[in-house]
DNA sequence: AGCACGCCGACT
DNA sequence: GTCGGCGTGCTC
């Protein structure tokens, strides 16, 4: 009679998997969460012992025996087997998929490299003490105070009120009580910046970052070092949220609006859902942060219905001394003459910057020179052979690329189909606006920050760096420069090409603008120089636009949540989506179809199951896409719904080059 | 998801 | 004659 050992794996398929013990070891309730090696099929795999079975629903002949019980690292706590529970639950995602893609590469190899002697990152931060607080910082730390267990706070402050200062304080409450304290940023970019920081205010407490950018090796130390309580403050970025944390006492979670918490592949989990539901779990206090906060977490905290599941805590003024909120005006463009997309006040409001040597930012979420390339003559026009998009023009290095699929090719001479000389670019993109900017202010130092301009973080750093030394009078930048860092000369901000998205088909489009246009005005006028904000728009009686004048968030948030509510719309409804994928349309059409026909739907009324659509983009990379959208007012029902479709939806036959996924609580569509 | 087995088209 | 295309089926 042998031992026998379930285990969890990284395999896409339902349900755990049971081996024989390695000869002669005895496993015990305490090794339970310990990496066994185990043969699958024809090769070796890692997986997580969770259970230690009497008997084997499996016929015992077909049980194998497993490879190696590892014990380079402790067992997993319980906790951590409770996250990785719920998540694989709320997701509909395999259990072993979900423990195992949660855990840093390193130990989920077969050859685990031999570990080498740690590195000493010497980190010397200046010691920075504590600035003193203001009264709205001190009011929100007092509400804090005190409070044990679970409680979800929502912090919202306007950009430069000093919400650092507050996760700081909390921190430092935390490490005072001898607890770790994890702290989730959206961005790789943000990271440094931030961990310079937090490590100039706690020099002699280990600190250590988790973010997709760090290497294999460094990663692993980087988590073990937490998970064994070492590092008692992590930052990182959304993958972060499942590091097992012995003494966690706080979660924070800054800008939590933002899309990057958002896992786009795999498991498609929310970091910042996760991150309340470990709080819930551990009896912790979590705080988010923004200045523009999702409306998800605005309705939480405000609508008298959900009985303020969030606290709701505010920092109207800007911290730093006698600095005000930017002065925000629109110009309205189809009463102007516009030169290279340039209306004259955004002119001469830059030249008058130039005048006095402070810097102008024009903002515009389109990079490339143009995006698309036309013959006048014929009507051709650069599309991409593999996606249902257009090519962009780069002129920058002279070629045709697809934002999508990574396409690229030279640009053409002449048209390809009817061989026009004269093709033109249409449109206007970064590259396009840099050198108009360019020619228009020869004497001034344009510099252009986008994904082409910044491609690896160390680019990245040297644009800021330059930028903060004054080494450039007019940027042109896309969303990448919208966020977190300051530039103190940075003294009026120009917005171009905003209106497109007033009109999207995505109805978060206005709530992603919003934020987007809040955080980019944030940019102007931190110091003691007043900033400006020249919003360039066809629609300047927009009540997105009305609002952003008043740096009125929770008017705007209002008035969006009262269109979501009669719409039908998140966070009044709950969703989850359907996708597949296939070369063929009718493929993924169909096998959607089939879904939607599942015969115990009937059993649902409250699940509302759309008709399959084509995606927005409806082919990439030479795939079609298509989706189901399913619907529920409450939460539960659709969660009851989502465990036994997904079932009938795998057994589907399907052709062998399609694909599907389910999202729960999407957010792009 | 991997990975093998298996049965049909153009290469040495 | 075989290299390799991807359809099908299995993994404790």
């Amino acid at each position: 009679m042998r031992q026998i050992i379930r285990i969890a794996l990284d395999v896409p398929l339902d349900g755990l998997f049971d081996y024989y013990a390695p000869a002669g070891e005895l496993l015990g309730a305490a090794d339970i969460g310990l990496r066994v090696r185990v043969p699958f099929g024809r090769q070796m795999r890692i997986g997580v012992l969770t259970a230690l079975p009497k008997h084997s629903e499996l016929a015992e002949t077909r049980l194998k025996d497993a490879d190696a019980v590892l014990r380079d690292l402790p067992p997993l706590p319980a906790e951590w087997f409770r996250l990785c529970e719920f998540c694989a639950a709320y997701y509909h995602a395999p259990l072993g998929e979900v423990m195992l893609s949660t855990l840093p590469a390193r130990l989920r190899r077969i050859d685990p490299p031999r570990a080498r002697t740690p590195r000493r990152t010497a980190r010397t931060p200046f010691p920075c003490p504590a600035p003193a607080l203001t009264d709205e910082q001190e009011a929100v730390l007092a509400a804090i105070t005190g409070e044990e267990g679970f409680h979800p706070y929502l912090l919202h402050g306007v950009t430069g009120s000093g919400k650092t200062e507050v996760y700081l304080r909390l921190i430092a409450r935390a490490l005072a009580a001898g607890r770790q304290a994890l702290l989730l940023v959206p961005e790789i970019n943000l990271t440094p910046q931030l961990e310079e920081r937090v490590a100039a205010r706690f020099p002699d407490v280990p600190l250590v970052s988790l973010h997709s950018e760090l290497g294999e090796a460094a990663r692993a130390q980087h988590w073990r070092a937490a998970f064994e309580g070492a590092a008692r403050i992590v930052l990182g970025t959304r993958l972060a949220v499942f590091t097992p944390l012995p003494d966690l006492g706080l979660i924070i979670v800054d800008e939590e609006h933002d899309a990057s918490f958002k896992q786009q592949e795999g498991m498609r989990y929310s970091a910042r859902d996760v991150a309340v539901f470990r709080a819930r779990a551990r009896d912790i206090p979590i705080v988010l942060g923004s200045a523009t906060p999702s409306l998800e977490s605005w309705a939480n905290a405000t609508d008298p219905r959900t009985r303020a599941r969030y606290q709701l805590l505010t920092l109207k003024a800007r911290a730093i001394g006698g600095a005000r909120l930017p002065a925000v005006r629109r110009i309205d463009t189809r009463q102007e003459k516009l030169q290279d997309g340039c209306c004259d006040a955004l002119l001469a409001a830059i030249n008058m910057r130039l005048a006095r040597g402070e810097q102008s930012l024009v903002f515009l979420n389109r990079r490339g020179y143009a995006p698309v390339l036309s013959c006048p003559a014929c009507g051709w026009i650069s599309h991409c052979r593999r996606c249902a998009a257009n090519l962009v023009l780069h002129l920058a290095d002279r070629r045709l690329r697809c934002h999508h699929c990574g396409f690229e090719c030279r640009v053409p001479k002449h048209c390809p189909t009817c061989g026009n000389q004269d093709i033109m670019p249409f449109g206007r993109g970064t590259q396009r606006l840099e050198a108009a900017l360019a020619a228009r202010f020869p004497y001034a130092r344009v510099l252009r920050v986008d994904r082409d301009a910044a491609k690896s973080r160390k680019q990245w750093e040297a644009l800021v760096a330059r930028i903060r030394a004054g080494e450039a009078d007019i940027l042109v930048g896309t969303q990448m420069l919208a966020k977190g860092h300051d530039f103190p000369k940075l003294t009026l901000v120009g917005v171009l090409g905003a209106d497109a998205a007033l009109f999207a088909a995505d109805w978060r489009a206005a709530e992603r603008l919003f934020a987007q246009l809040m955080q980019v005005a944030g940019r102007a006028g931190r110091a003691d120089l007043p900033g400006e904000v020249i919003i360039q728009t066809q629609y300047p009686d927009h009540p997105l636009y009305a609002a952003l004048v008043r740096h009125d968030y929770a008017g705007f948030a209002e008035a969006q949540l009262k269109e979501r509510e009669q719409a039908g719309f998140p966070p009044y409804t709950y969703q989850a989506m359907l996708r597949a994928e296939s070369p063929h349309m009718a493929d993924a059409i169909a096998f959607l179809a089939t879904a939607r026909a599942w015969p115990q739907a009937a059993e649902y009324p409250e699940v509302m199951l759309y008709d399959p659509v084509p995606m927005r983009l409806a082919r990439r990379a030479n795939l079609e896409r298509a989706q189901l959208l399913v619907e529920s007012p409450s939460r539960r029902v659709l969660q009851a719904f989502l465990t036994p479709w997904r079932s009938a939806v795998a057994a589907i036959k399907t052709p062998s080059r399609l694909r599907w996924h389910l999202e729960v609580d999407p957010m792009a569509f």
